[in-house]
DNA sequence: CGTCATCAGTGGCGGGCGTCACTGTCCACC
DNA sequence: GGTGGACAGTGACGCCCGCCACTGATGACG
């Protein structure tokens, strides 16, 4: 089965035999999110695990006068909302789809069920829970001590690691950037233009490829 | 055993029955340190997880010119390590002691065997994890667009949660403050010192207590 | 092929807050 | 009980960056 076979490709589920698969295919179903559409609220209680499986959805806080934070973006293979799975609170942001997306979504009991018999899937959401807890304390540090340009590079170099290449595929608008890293999209169009201008780093059709690694880096270290 | 029942307080260990308890307190040493020595250093390959038994430690990040931000302060009960326990990565922060501190320590392979044996001890790690992801969340979002003083009315509101009551018992430094919240010790003092003006805070003897958590809620919810 | 929405580029203004430089206070410890 | 170190309270200065207000570009869609 297809499904199956995607499934094999996210590392939750990668560790799973043949049949186990099967297991959990079987308990999975399929949503379509038009681009815009809210497909988790803040405070809901949350009973279900979702897994992209086609598109792009941003995870965001939003104050109540309108302004908002985006914690993430989650491409093809990702998954969220295994925090109100896990301790039963209500979520904590937002999902919306940046573009027309679709789901695989798994209830709580059924997941909770194969996670309690199948222990390398518990390993295997521990390890990924770990990963986002390294990565939201980096982000910390970035937003207590780095200046705008510091963020952005900071921002650019993540990118760019985790798609092995120094281009970034996806396109990030400036005002997308500015809500990742607190910023105003302004600013982040100046330094933008600045970086270019420096030849830190190379844009073309709205995509973004690192030109110069080692002085982005020497931005996002703790300089002043 | 006494050691035993001390466990027994601990979230992560209170699902535990009594022989499984006693398991664990044989897996454990017990170690003292010293103010001010650091515990874990950053990118260290780490490979114990730690339970405050007595003391307070900070867990910290620290940028090559030496600026530090404190992502949290742990106390008695509470514990940490169990990132690199859980996914080989080098320990992602420094750990200091901020008193004479005793911990519990114990090793990565007696802990794996020991969660891989014992769902509950997963389920509550999970669990706690899940709280952590939470909290960072909630940090980056204070961070991302929150002035100073929102901020620190933020802090204030999360640690007089914790402890039910008004009054904050751990004794905190401006300094300490100022470097949890991305902030300068001096604007720290100047924003503290307005607050008890404006009667929102009552400080006394290095203890702050909560005198008007509305309007405090008010200035830790997106204002501007 | 216009029309409208989304995104980007710029200038100017103002204020929040970091930094520097002291002064003052409280303990702890010899 | 004095002395040094940690902590706190100001004042002054300056700049980063958020906010406002437009002006272009680009591309989707009827």
């Amino acid at each position: 089965m297809e499904t199956a076979n995607f499934l094999r490709t996210v590392p939750l589920f990668s560790k799973l035999d043949d049949s186990e698969l099967v297991r959990f295919t079987e308990l999975t179903r399929e949503k379509a999110y038009p681009k815009g559409s809210v497909i988790v609220f803040e405070d809901d209680p949350g009973d279900s695990l979702f897994v992209v499986r086609q598109g792009r959805v941003k995870v965001v806080l939003i104050g109540e006068d309108g302004r908002e934070v985006i914690l993430g973006v989650l491409g093809v293979g990702e998954h969220f909302g295994e925090l109100s799975l896990i301790d039963d609170q209500p979520r904590s942001a937002h999902v919306i789809a940046m573009e027309d997306t679709n789901l695989l979504v798994l209830r709580r009991d059924d997941f909770r069920r194969r996670v309690e018999s199948n222990p390398a899937v518990a390993w295997a959401l521990l390890a990924e829970l770990a990963r986002r807890l390294r990565r939201a304390d980096s982000k910390i540090h970035g937003l207590a001590l780095l200046d705008v340009p510091g963020r952005i590079a900071k921002l650019l170099l993540d990118f760019a690691q985790e798609g092995q290449s120094e281009t970034i595929e996806k396109p990030l608008t400036h005002q997308t950037i500015a809500h990742m890293i607190g910023a105003s999209r302004e600013t982040v169009s100046r330094t933008v233009r600045d970086f270019q201008n420096q030849g830190l780093i190379r844009v073309e059709r709205r995509r973004i490829s690192v030109a110069n690694r080692p002085a982005l880096k020497q931005l996002a270290q703790t300089r002043l």
